[in-house]
DNA sequence: CGTATATGCGTACTTTACTACGCACTGCGA
DNA sequence: TCGCAGTGCGTAGTAAAGTACGCATATACG
């Protein structure tokens, strides 16, 4: 509750954007250039020490495919967290899919879930 | 399409800001004390001379009972595209896997995709 | 009339977001 | 061994967000 511990969901942000950055297989600079911002500002974003404008997100969000919401949650804008996309869904809808594909990487995703869940 | 002409969602979300303000019976320098901004900022934001920060949003957002979703409307964090769930994106962000595991469904998703690209 | 209070705003100043430049470290090929 | 290209980061500076202080107008009340 305290001011200065608001900072904390800076590091959450940063943690999160390193991490979609790391997966999608960016490097700082890569990512610093898709989105027209300075390579070492990525870097003091992903350690939390600042807090992006709005303007910032917007770039992350596109250029790592991250929908509005999550980033939202994130900046602490949302109330509280809300909609998280499903993944099991998205395999399901997914037009570029085989349904014998879907059903493998469903069977994937069940043993990943199942065996972390509890 | 220009950088300049960004500008002109601001002015837009100023005069809401206004007309939500006026809406609650608050002067500025009501609206400023609870908020914590200052009174001449208030006044600025109105006006569509500043992009405010995500943290101004929220003080915004909860003084006059705004939505989150809209005030993302009017700041161009929801984008236009969004509601594209790619399977990718939905795996990158998917709180239950380890990055590890999503490495690894990754891996298994872009093998289906690209053999049948052709 | 005088003045008291409330409003919105101009502007110089401070604080913070963001950039330019460069350093240290890690592979990798000659 | 030697570069040398790519990575992440420290840091001094610039640009933009946000504040303190005060001016101008308006309404109201004695």
């Amino acid at each position: 509750m305290s001011d200065k511990d608001e900072r904390s969901h800076l590091v959450g942000l940063g943690a999160f954007i390193r991490s979609q950055r790391r997966l999608a297989q960016l490097s700082q600079r890569e990512l610093a250039k898709l989105t027209k911002l300075s390579d070492p500002y990525v870097s003091q974003l992903e350690r939390g020490l600042h807090e992006p404008s709005v303007r910032v997100l917007r770039a992350l969000g596109s250029a790592l495919n991250i929908p509005a919401e999550t980033l939202m949650g994130y900046v602490g804008l949302t109330d509280e967290r809300a909609a998280e996309v499903d993944t099991a869904s998205a395999i399901r809808q997914d037009p570029k899919l085989s349904d014998a594909q879907k059903a493998a990487m469903l069977e994937i995703y069940k043993g990943f879930t199942d065996e972390a869940g509890k």
